[in-house]
DNA sequence: GCGACAG
DNA sequence: ATCTTGTCGC
């Protein structure tokens, strides 16, 4: 697919702290459309030194059925900074996406606009992509909320600011949550659906968990 | 100032 | 995220 990302990727975290402010204003929130294709990706490291294995699984809905996956590894350059996320997975992930088809959604392990500044990964790329995106990540960055129910698809708002930026989701019983925010393009609720529809029967919905397991096993 | 802090 | 064995519970 074609990237959006005039950025050079070689920023200071201060330097990050500014684009990522700056690129805020751009985020917008919408309805999911008809989705036929759902790009889950994930991030693994090796030890603590600057190499780390990105992965994409593309899958088809409704099935779930594995269409097509992709492994590669690259070096890290920014280092991990709380609510800087972005600058630090972005960089593997860019040659992976632009070889994957284009989806009609993409799952990413992490915040979405539960984020300080209002820009988590999963947002950012949302942004370069101009997919929708829906962040889904296993704690919370920001933000407050009550423990959903037990049954599987209870949820529980995530307040920040007064506003709802998301839902903390009951994926699966007998499991912690998973907290859902949209990430570009889908409004809270439609952030829901949209993880919703790509659970199976583990916590962790099947894109995020397959791309999970194919990069940390290639490591 | 103190504590919190996605992956 | 990663380092790690066995162990408790659905």
């Amino acid at each position: 697919m074609d990237i959006q990302s005039l950025n050079e990727w070689d920023l200071s975290p201060r330097e990050a702290l500014r684009i990522q402010t700056e690129l805020a204003g751009r985020i917008r929130g919408g309805t999911l459309p008809s989705v036929n294709t759902v790009l889950g990706v994930d991030v693994s490291y090796r030890r603590a030194d600057r190499a780390c294995l990105a992965a994409a699984v593309l899958m088809e809905l409704p099935g779930l059925a594995l269409l097509r996956t992709r492994v590669e590894r690259s070096p890290l350059s920014f280092p991990y900074v709380p609510g800087l996320l972005s600058f630090r997975e972005i960089p593997p992930l860019l040659p992976i996406l632009k070889e994957m088809p284009r989806p009609d959604l993409i799952i990413v392990d992490g915040q979405g606009i539960a984020h300080p500044r209002g820009l988590g990964l999963a947002s950012h790329i949302g942004l370069i992509t101009g997919v929708p995106t829906v962040g889904c990540a296993k704690s919370l960055l920001v933000g407050r909320c009550e423990e959903p129910g037990r049954e599987k698809g209870d949820h529980a708002p995530i307040i920040y600011g007064r506003r709802t930026v998301g839902y903390a989701l009951r994926s699966r019983e007998g499991c912690r949550p998973l907290y859902v925010s949209p990430g570009h393009l889908l409004h809270p609720l439609e952030a829901l659906k949209a993880v919703t529809m790509c659970l199976g029967a583990y916590r962790l919905p099947e894109p995020t968990r397959l791309a999970d397991r194919l990069s940390r096993e290639n490591r």
